[in-house]
DNA sequence: GTATCAAACGCAACAGTGTTGCATTTGATA
DNA sequence: TATCAAATGCAACACTGTTGCGTTTGATAC
């Protein structure tokens, strides 16, 4: 897909070069996962998308420490999963990313973004500094529901 | 602690006959070191707690098989924190334990758990089932932002 | 164009968490 | 106290994520 598509490591480059770093092949084909998928990938996900690719496979650690600076650099957004295993998802530019809800399918895994937002906020302990929310839901979702 | 205290596995046991089966020692300890405690613990966590009894050691997948049987049977609660780590808890009886807000300090990384609950749920697409909530909050906690 | 060098990479080895299969032991019951 | 399914202990494994280190490379300056 990327391979076809010239433009699209125009615009991962630029949005790597963008935070002062140099960009990569890893950098640019991870992140250009991540902004292709339409939910959040893991390792793994990312890693088989990749090998797909014909082009030359990225280091197991590489991909890792990849993800790991996306994140840092805020790019990317690290959240874990019901398995406890690390998903990685796109940043959007714009991204009010930091609150909003998940729907997780305890069947099928598959996680659906919820548009509204997280409606309010528990009161905070005094001093307490708060920095990100996360808002899990799980259950099953409408084809597990229906296929059972 | 529990070793000194018969009642406490007069307790233990009671519980573990109320959902139908054997009150086992690893079963009946389990349990223990999650009453007492005032946070979720994971397996090692409760593993050192045991080890410090002056009983026999648990083995290492009894305890998983344990925790895991315990959650099935409602007696725990098991969440994932932010190392993609299992922890468990003990439910209380009363619980409405299935929902409730954790705060996380992203320094220390103790969990409080918020007293109020959840306001309202988002609305869920037609034909999804909701089994259960978990609202997470990242941040510093008082201790930790006084300290620097 | 090419020389430079910190930054990024690939490889190997490891650590922690959680799981599976199977033979042995044991709690509750008769 | 004999019985037997249920629970345990042990060994071996799978997966996720990390660390150390020598090698390669993207961006810059010349």
């Amino acid at each position: 897909m990327i391979d076809t598509i010239p433009d699209a490591y125009a615009d991962l480059a630029y949005s790597i070069h963008a935070v002062g770093a140099r960009a990569t092949p890893a950098r640019m084909r991870a992140l250009g996962a991540l902004r292709h998928a339409d939910q959040p990938l893991s390792h793994a996900d990312i890693e088989a998308e990749l090998s797909a690719e014909k082009l030359p496979l990225i280091d197991r650690v590489t991909l890792y420490r990849v993800l790991e600076w996306l994140t840092e650099v805020g790019l990317a957004h690290k959240v874990v999963d019901f398995h406890g295993v690390f998903r990685f998802s796109a940043n959007t530019p714009d991204a009010k990313h930091t609150q909003h809800a998940h729907f997780r399918c305890t069947d099928c895994g598959r996680v659906t973004c919820l548009d509204e937002p997280v409606p309010e906020l528990p009161h905070l302990p005094r001093g307490f500094r708060l920095a990100r929310v996360e808002l899990d839901i799980q259950g099953e979702c409408a084809d597990c529901v229906a296929s059972h």
